[in-house]
Order: structure tokens, then sequence, then C-alpha cells
RNA sequence: GGCCCUGUAGUCUAUCGGUUAGGACGCGACCCUUUCAAGGUCGAGAGACGGGUUCGACUCCCGUCAGGGCUACCA
């Protein structure tokens, strides 16, 4: 049997960690078994619709390289991976409820007639273990509003179903509907999918993370500098964790080791130090090439790839976010603000003595170097505090890249007017 | 309230009856060091509680408690 696993959001706001979380275990899923991941947009609730996030939710996954096999936006047929644009299936579906007298309107809308008797249950694969409700706490609900839009359980039930879905994995949110949806598929007489149902993403304030309160879209991640790479390495080590024990991870290597069996069920809480911790590994792991890019892109191309590569030795250790990148090397592309009271008392003295030196020295480290180093041992300064002026007049930071390093990016002539500015003020 | 899920350090987790309960983030100390990082070493820190079952429970069972989810013509 072909693997078939959809991720269905709706779009009635911007996607966070939480759905898209939930569309990655999808995806590992559907990849690591050979199968197809496939996106459905569920907009029936046609009052919380929010039209601009379709295009959020596609963005968001490309970004991300959740790529799926069928969805909206690719192939030719759009219709079947949008629920508004199959309304009139849902309404046929309904009718035959009604007709085999399983459902019944009820108020301009068509209610499902639950079965009070016994119990309802099922082997949820995410722990491998039998959930089961009384089917006398089920109550008669409905499958088509009054607007004729179907709800969730219909159309989603429905779906799965003409997808050939074969895995239903989503939030734990859904386990107490779950009696509905097997009603509905015995009352069509179509075979039941596996259920898989994952732990809920707890926020900071241990609730169900969600937009209300105030879940952080995923896109908003990438604004602040986060990698694609470091976001999807920690969402899958929340509630999973490979056999390896490995923390750092491609989504390649992701797809190798997820199984099912290592998912946990406890919800787990966001941690954003972690996904700051494993934002930095990344940012390490990636080459000169590609890290430039990143940050060349990420401050919309408009400083020079040259000179971006070249600090990025300098800086690659120091920074979490590409966010950060600005504040520790933003001196190399502009005049730094400098004033005097930034500098102690000695200062003037490092400033001068650096500055006779520096005017004959070669343009290389190790020959700066050395004669910085000689500067200190002959006029007996304290080392740090000597450099820390130089370090001053040069970036008008305290916290900076090495900085006999950067007046080598920086070049000589720069680096001359710069303290003789400092000198001068 | 009812039903359901879950319960190992602040956080993410390993453990598939026998371990000094392991790792990671964060935190502290030290080393390295011209700032800040990165790196290295060391350290503090956990089985919710109470009963069983067993030679032996974090692990299995029951109860309590706690957290969460659902309880909509929202998903």
């Amino acid at each position: 049997m072909e693997i078939r696993v959809r991720t269905a959001p709706s779009p009635t706001g911007i996607p966070h960690i939480g759905n898209t979380w939930s569309a990655l275990f999808n995806f590992l899923f559907a990849r690591k078994n050979k199968g197809k991941f496939i996106l459905r947009l569920e907009d029936t609730d046609r009052e919380r619709l929010v039209p601009e996030s379709v295009a959020k939710i596609y963005e968001t996954l490309h970004w991300l390289g959740l790529d799926y096999d069928e969805g909206p936006d690719i192939g030719g047929s759009f219709a079947p991976y949008i629920q508004s644009e199959r309304k009139e299936i849902y309404r046929q579906y309904a009718d035959e409820l009604v007709k085999k007298g399983i459902a019944y309107e009820d108020n301009g809308a068509i209610r499902f007639k639950t079965n009070k008797e016994g119990k309802t249950g099922w082997v949820d694969l995410a722990g491998n273990k039998t959930i089961e409700f009384d089917n006398s706490t089920q109550e008669d609900f409905v499958i088509l509003k009054s607007d004729g839009f179907p709800t969730y359980h219909l159309a989603n039930v429905v779906d799965d179903h003409l997808m050939k879905i074969s895995h239903v994995i989503r939030g734990g949110e859904w386990i107490s509907s779950v009696p509905k949806h097997i009603m509905l598929y015995q009352a069509f007489g179509w075979e039941l999918p596996q259920f898989v149902h994952l732990p809920l993403l707890l926020g900071v304030d241990k609730s169900k993370l969600s937009k209300r309160h105030g879940a952080k879209s995923v896109l908003e991640f990438r604004q602040e500098g986060y990698l694609r790479e470091a976001l999807l390495n920690f969402m899958a080590l929340l509630g999973w964790s490979p056999p390896s024990g490995r923390e750092i991870l491609t989504l390649e290597e992701m797809i190798n080791e997820f199984d099912l069996k290592d998912i946990n069920l406890a919800s787990p809480v966001f941690d954003v130090k972690k996904l700051e911790w494993l934002n930095g590994e990344w940012i390490r792991k990636l080459t000169i090439e590609n890290l430039q890019l990143r940050i060349w892109e990420y401050l919309d191309k408009k400083y020079p790839q040259e000179l971006i590569e070249k600090t990025i030795p300098l800086v690659r250790e120091r920074i979490k976010k590409l966010s950060d990148y600005m504040n520790l090397a933003g001196f190399f592309f502009e005049e730094p603000k400098i004033e005097k009271g930034q500098f102690g008392n000695l200062a003037l003295g490092h400033l001068k003595e650096a500055l006779k030196v520096m005017e004959e020295s070669e343009w290389q480290l190790d020959k700066l170097q050395d004669f910085l180093l000689k500067i200190v041992e002959k006029n007996k300064f304290k080392t740090g505090d000597f450099f820390m002026s130089l370090r001053l007049a040069l970036t008008g930071q305290r916290v900076t890249p090495p900085i006999v390093e950067s007046m080598v990016i920086l070049g000589k002539e720069k680096t001359l007017a710069r303290i003789n500015r400092a000198v001068n003020l």
C-alpha cells in the first residue's frame, strides 16, 4: 500500500511553529517511507478566513524545503486540494447519509446521528496504544453547516478517503474527535486510515501553541535571522529523538532516522534558547560562501558580497542569528559614530603611538601584530587598554571582531583615517 | 463538571525491570584570551505523590495530584 500523508492547514492565520511542526512530521514520514506528502487547504470556515495566509502557507513550506508532491499550487488541477471548491462533493455525501437515515436536517444544517451504544476505539500509532471512547459521550454533530460548507469532520473524512490518505498524522487536539470520524468512515463503508496523534506543542505558558497566545509565525523567525536548517532541526527535536541520539541533523538525516515509534507523547514546550544555540551551530556549519550569501540576502543585497565574505571568518563564531551580523560588523560598511567620552585618559597616547608605526607598517596581519605588540612593550602600555583604544577608534564599540584582523580587512587608508579622526576629537 | 491525553532537572530528551538515571540547551566555575565569542575541563540540577506486583521498579498495575486537549453550524 502506498503511503500518503497530508498536512491540512486552515488559512485562518499565518503558519506558526505548531502547525508547521506537524507538517514536518508528515513530511519526514512520507519521505522515509517513499510515500507522498500532500498539501490540502481546509478553508471551510468562511468567517475566520484570512486570504493572505494562503500565500504565507506556500511561502513557509517552500522556505523550509518541505516540498509537497501534490497540492493546490502545483499541477494543473487546483480544486482537489482546496475544500471551498469542493462544496458540492461534501453536499452529496451529506445527502447520502440523510437518505440512509444516518443524518438529519436541523435548522438548515445537517447533523450526523451518532450511535450511543458501545464503544469506539482505535490503535494510535503514536505510542502504539488503543484509545477508546464510550459512544454515549458522542453527541449528534453537524457535518454540513447552514451556509452549505462542510464542517472539519465531514470534509476531512471525505477528502482523506478520496485522496487515499494512508496515515492521518496530526495534532493531539483531534483525539477526541476521532470517534466522530470513525463513525463517518463506517457510515460510508470506507476503510479507516491509520491514526497518528502527535503531542501538543506548548508555548512557555504551557498552553497549546496558537496565534492567540502569541505564537510567532515561521516567517517571523526567518525575519529575525534564523536559518531554515536550524528551525527544522529544532522542530524535529520536539517530541522526537533520533535513535542515534544526534542533536544536529540535516533534513536528510532526519528522514533516514525517522520512525513513529520514537515519538514521545508528552507535550514539549518551545524553548527559544535552544533554537538560538542551534542557529549558532548551523551558522558555523555553513561554508563561508554559503553564509556570505545568506547574510547578503538577509541584508537585502545592500552590501558588497566580497567584503561580507572577507569578514565571515571573523564573525561566524560570534553571531547566533543573521540579524547579529550588522551589530558586530557594521563598522566595515559604515563610518562608526565615535565620541570623546568613550575613550579613557590614556587613549590619546595609545592612538598617537599606534599611528606612528602603522604608517610605516606593511599591511599584513603578522607585521601589524608585531609592530603593535612592540609599542605596547616599549611604552609599558597595558595590552588590553591599548587594543581597546584602537577598537573604539575604529569601530565605536567595545565588542567587536578581533581588531587587528579587522584592520587588515578595513585597509590602511580607512584605518589611519579613523584613528586620526579619533585623535582629533 | 464530563471525556481523553500526558507526567525523568528551568527546557528538549535517553532509559524498552537490574545503570553511580545518560546526553543537549540554559546556568556557575576554571582554562584559553587584546574585547566579545567559539572551544576545552569541571560542577550544580530530575524519576509528582501513595499503594501494589516483583528477588529487584523511573520502567508494569491501581489510586491521588498536576498540566494539557476536547466538550461550537472553529479548525
